[in-house]
DNA sequence: TAAGTCACG
DNA sequence: ACGTACGTGACTTAT
């Protein structure tokens, strides 16, 4: 189970040998990118793959692991959801090609051994510092072992976290890493537990077929911990990268996804109440508007009804060629239609419905009492995280509306939220990497950085920078970080293109340090296929020399943008290692909940808050020393939306 | 399962 | 001539 951070895909059904395992010798001269496994070995690998069904067996292997320098270990669940699944089996390996499956909750009526007792043979080993681990995607066997009172300890390398700072941009899941460094096919979830309806639980499978799925899972993470493992090694900055901070980063942010956050469900509940009852009265008067009743959550109903039946301007096509009616487009049209306007407040309290007010309650863990995002570590190219299952780094905050479902997320009694959060933190750092003279000068005073933009573009004392000016600035200053077009400027501001063109060429008057950046990214992005960040995280931009010239700008403005995403990623990474260590060292009962990008969002006892609101900003500050100076600014409250 | 839309940094 | 700001996840409809 679990083989990635998802779920197995692409999985070709019908390969009836599952147990029989001898594996033809497979494709040995693809190159390896690295060149580091290009000797692949050339002969068939035996696996020797066993069940363990009694102590001798268990006190074998628990002899085994004991003496290895690093055992690969892997967990058998009943799903994918880390903080409620049951473990239902353990494999271990130790050597290339030699793995045993301890079965532990298979319901198939087999011989196995006690689940409890098993499980306090090997906590002691599982809970060792000096008995080194591995696995593929360890922080999910983390919280199954974590659910059965055993710390896993001794975590030394993950399989996931070694292909994603290798190659961030391809997937990470075993059955491609397989393919990809061992040119192996490996069994395949589906082909052991059939999908769709059908689909059973893994405790319901045999032990022979478990045996041969499991135990191949952890053999096979140990080889491709020997294919990729040299190839960080070798690289001085991956190695930082992997072993400073993704590695690391793994614990802090399993321990926040244990953590989770209290969600004030009734709150939700009675917001849901008032917004269901005025989406009840825009869905009337849109269909009175309309003339006739449609399903305004089908933009090809509302399509049919505002360019065919009311005959409006088309502003802009989707990509697939139909009439477009997002936001921006009935914006426009809400300038001189009444219905337009009405389908956009219908819109965006559907969505906080949905997505927000009726989902979050249905998201508490029963056994918590709280809501418990997943972060994927290896999901996001530029090194950032992604949340899911729920999103908790995409609540609203931009509207009054939405931000009263921030209220609802609230620190547990006697506690206070503390939100953190870096200031202007990717501009800081595209003013330390182009070394940029006035930016770094505008940051070092301490200035509002829109609009000291302004105040360089338009010509005028700082004092004396209008509204407008700060807007525009500001819209210029976010397009840098996109890797800007005039186009792209263009539609932002509303403007011409040619008027955008003459900003963005002030701009780089003005400030040539960063137009020497950009021109000089897009030249060493060409040559070498990757950007990288300040700590040498490497970016891979496959499709920078493609012939395709719309592929290939997108990949160019993508090459600006991640090295200052990326930096930022791997700062707040850092930040999130030492607040954990220090709590850890503290002994706080303070713990931290989430992390938004450039936010930390902290639970504080109110006996621990003037600690806390001390140490803090140094700690996140502190964790590198850049050409500008970083600024957290921290607020606390009974809630997120009071904190942040 | 894809397309469209929209929530966030 | 064409279509573009960077990075995500989730919901809904429609196929």
């Amino acid at each position: 189970m679990d083989r990635q951070q998802g779920i197995s895909k692409d999985a070709p059904i019908g390969k009836a040998e599952v147990a029989e395992k001898t594996v033809a010798p497979t494709n040995v001269t693809t190159p390896d990118l690295f060149g580091f496994v290009a000797e692949r070995s050339s002969q068939v690998i035996e696996r020797r793959y066993s069940c363990v069904q009694t102590e001798a067996e268990l006190d074998r292997w628990i002899q085994k692991i004991e003496a290895a320098k690093l055992t690969c270990v892997d967990t058998e669940t009943t799903g994918l959801d880390a903080m409620r699944v049951d473990l239902v089996g353990i494999s271990l390996a130790v050597e290339v090609g030699e793995a045993c499956y301890i079965p532990l909750a298979h319901t198939t009526n087999e011989e196995q051994l006690d689940k409890s007792w098993v499980l306090s043979k090997l906590k002691p080993w599982l809970e060792s510092e000096q008995h080194l681990k591995l696995g593929q995607n360890l922080k999910y066997d983390i919280h199954i072992l974590n659910n059965c009172g055993i710390q896993l300890r001794g975590i030394a390398h993950d399989t996931l976290l070694q292909s994603y700072v290798l190659e961030s941009h391809l997937s990470h899941d075993m059955d491609s890493l397989a393919t990809r460094h061992l040119g192996e096919k490996t069994i395949a979830y589906e082909e052991v537990c059939g999908k769709g309806a059908h689909q059973i639980t893994f405790d319901q499978v045999n032990l022979e077929t478990a045996t041969q799925y499991a135990a191949e899972d952890a053999d096979i993470t140990l080889r491709l911990h020997h294919a990729m493992y040299p190839a960080i090694e070798a690289d001085k900055k991956l190695l930082t990268i992997y072993q400073d901070i993704e590695m690391p980063a793994m614990h802090a942010l399993a321990v926040m996804e244990r953590n989770g956050i209290l969600i004030d469900s009734a709150k939700l509940s009675s917001q849901g109440q008032m917004v269901g009852q005025r989406l009840l009265d825009l869905e009337k008067q849109i269909h009175e508007l309309a003339g006739q009743p449609f399903n305004i959550q089908s933009p090809k109903q509302i399509g049919e009804i505002l360019f065919g039946k009311l005959e409006l301007p088309i502003i802009k096509k989707t990509p697939s060629g139909a009439p477009s009616t997002d936001e921006e487009v009935l914006q426009k049209l809400a300038e001189n239609y009444p219905l337009p306007a009405r389908i956009l407040d219908y819109r965006g309290l559907a969505k906080l419905q949905s997505t927000y007010i009726e989902k979050l309650p249905r998201m508490v863990n029963p056994k918590t009492g709280r809501v418990h995002t997943s972060y994927s570590q290896a999901v996001a190219v530029t090194g950032r995280l992604a949340s899911s299952d729920p999103n908790l780094q995409n609540i609203p905050v931009r509207t009054e509306e939405g931000r009263k479902i921030r209220e609802a997320f609230v620190a547990k009694p006697g506690s206070v939220m503390v939100s953190a959060d870096y200031s202007q933190i990717e501009l800081r750092i595209m003013a330390h990497i182009a070394e940029d003279e006035s930016l770094l000068k505008a940051f070092a005073a301490g200035e509002d950085i829109h609009k000291a933009t302004a105040a360089e573009m338009f010509h005028v004392d700082l004092n004396q920078v209008s509204s407008e000016q700060r807007r525009y600035a500001k819209v210029i200053n976010f397009g840098l970080i996109y890797g800007m077009s005039a186009f792209g400027l263009a539609s932002n501001l509303g403007i011409e293109r040619s008027a955008a063109q003459q900003y963005i060429d002030t701009y780089f008057a003005r400030y040539p340090g960063v137009a020497d950046y950009m021109a000089q990214t897009r030249v060493q992005a060409k040559e070498r296929g990757y950007v990288e960040t300040v700590f040498g995280r490497r970016l891979w931009l496959p499709e920078i020399r493609s012939n395709n010239g719309m592929r290939r700008q997108g990949a160019e403005r993508a090459a600006i943008n991640a090295p200052m995403q990326g930096t930022a990623a791997d700062l707040i990474k850092l930040a999130m290692i030492a607040v954990q260590r220090w709590i850890e060292q503290n002994h706080l009962e303070t713990s931290m909940l989430l992390q938004v990008h450039d936010e930390l969002v902290l639970e504080v006892p109110q006996s621990e808050l003037a600690f806390v609101q001390e140490h803090l900003p140094q700690l996140m500050t502190g964790v590198a020393k850049l050409k500008v100076p970083l600024l957290v600014e921290v607020g606390v409250g009974s809630n997120w939306e009071e904190a942040h």
